[in-house]
DNA sequence: TATGTTTGCAACCGATTAGTTGCATATAAA
DNA sequence: TTTATATGCAACTAATCGGTTGCAAACATA
């Protein structure tokens, strides 16, 4: 599989999984019921998720609770990080001066 | 094609294309130099970085340079800002805590 | 014990992806 | 004008992706 975390947040459905988890954990099922496919499918999702360690499982009798583990997203901030840098600089932000009095002329 | 930022930077190549043109402008051929695949290969990369305006573009004669465009990247860093709430919070440290000494009984 | 519920896993399938090769176009240099 | 260089685009292909159905395992309840 070898699927990162760039490659696990690509899918919109991810996502969605990613965003509703992070309020509160949830089990397959009740993640299922807010999408237009399958269990099976909202299942695959949540593995991917899993062997990219973004959520955790908390077992309750038969039913698994999925909750987002924020540490691993800590690694898109990271990578942010050094763009970050370069879009508060004073250069770019001279650029985006340009490109608006361009835009004004037109 | 219908791409988005996420699908964009799921490729480790994009994101080393991006990392790359965020020092300095490059042409597709200088920029192909650094990967172990063809120049046309490069391209649909960039192609695809382009379509989701992720680069912009600079004609000299007849080459290209391809710059980083940090408008779309700051997409990704909004989108993170939601969880970025919850790993900040007073709640979450108090997880991380509890593992830590979980970890030290061990 | 028998039955229903929650879940994960495997097999399958069509669409998409990331690479390739080949070719056309535009510009620079001889 | 001829030739070399830089680039983009189209067609093809193997691998992967995101969904499906079917089934087995674990637990709860009658």
């Amino acid at each position: 599989m070898r699927r990162d975390i760039f490659q696990a947040i690509a899918d919109p459905t991810r996502r969605a999984i990613i965003t509703l988890i992070a309020l509160h954990a949830m089990t397959p099922n009740a993640l299922a019921e807010h999408f237009d496919m399958t269990r099976q499918a909202v299942s695959k999702h949540i593995r991917i998720l899993t062997e990219c360690q973004l959520v955790k499982q908390e077992h309750a009798g038969r039913e698994i609770y999925y909750k987002l583990d924020t540490n691993k997203m800590k690694e898109i901030d990271s990578w942010l990080e050094q763009f970050r840098k370069i879009w508060e600089s004073r250069f770019n932000q001279l650029d985006n001066v340009i490109a608006t009095i361009k835009k004004q002329k037109k």
